[in-house]
DNA sequence: CGGAAACTGATTGACATCTAACAGTTTATC
DNA sequence: GATAAACTGTTAGATGTCAATCAGTTTCCG
């Protein structure tokens, strides 16, 4: 489905670079949407999918600063996602003697437990969505966006 | 940059799928921020733009409903945002005889000259951005994202 | 030691988004 | 023609996000 069409263009793209900037954003919305459809079935909002998924995985203990670098969004955004999964008792703030200015966020029983029965449903959704895609074109879509968002970093320091 | 460094992951990911998608959204938010940078310099916000371009390039008379479908967002959204372009005198909502329950959505002389001004240094955003890709390559980036949208389409319509 | 600077998490206010529900208008159907 | 169904824009409430600010806490220097 071109964008194109879904945009009701008379004429095909004439920019295409615009075309293919619109198709990277247009994409990760539907994906994005596709995701909060699923997480849903299980009370859960992206952003706290997110904060799971990144307890469960991480290497070492985090602050809630961390997990905003890691998530790639302010620390405010952070405490208020934290709020509403402590709330459900998913995730807990444990004090730390050595530094009383943070918290270290973990999982708890419960939030481990619902993040186990969401991550195989969302693992099957991904590879739903690039079903037909071979290795070497998800290789070569990665380095695509790779090499864009080296150009996003290039430019954020230039200017 | 590879995801793997910037989720600071210890070993390089086992799931190129999953790697796949990360991608696509992580290189879509980045791309959106640049976008709403420059937007905020003109007093706008992203959905404001949006909705000012899609006035400009429209080819009929848009409906808020239109304008919603074009936009990938909501009546509810659409609403929103037009009550805060109304207040800034860039579009207005023009009654229709024939259909007393829509509004035509025009751009006001304002909000044609204040687009105007934002869309040149758009433009030349997004060229900054996939500079050094060929227009080989423009296409066939855009080409995979298409594939992708329609496995969400056609698991969409299986669900 | 002591004050300045940096860091952390929380709070507030603005914006966009969604879902659900509502009222007015139009269309369809009997 | 009358009633039901569909459509349109709005509103209310929830969530997430950000920028800006604040209050502790820590660190860094002089």
């Amino acid at each position: 489905m071109s964008l194109n069409y879904e945009l009701e263009l008379d004429q095909p793209f004439e920019d295409l670079r615009h075309e293919a900037v619109l198709n990277i954003i247009r994409t990760a919305n539907l994906l994005s949407q596709k995701g909060t459809e699923r997480f849903r079935q299980y009370q859960l909002t992206t952003a706290q999918f997110n904060v799971l998924f990144a307890l469960k995985y991480k290497k070492r203990a985090l602050s809630q600063t961390d997990l905003g670098k890691r998530l790639v969004v302010t620390r405010a955004s952070v405490t208020s996602v934290l709020d509403k999964l402590e709330a459900k008792d998913l995730i807990e703030r444990n004090t730390v003697p050595e530094n009383r200015r943070i918290y270290h966020v973990e999982l708890t029983a419960a939030g481990r437990t619902l993040l186990d029965s969401v991550e195989g449903v969302y693992r099957v959704d991904i590879h739903d969505v690039l079903e037909g895609f071979t290795e070497q074109e998800c290789r070569k879509l990665t380095q695509y966006l790779e090499r864009v968002r080296a150009r996003c970093y290039a430019d954020a320091a230039k200017v």
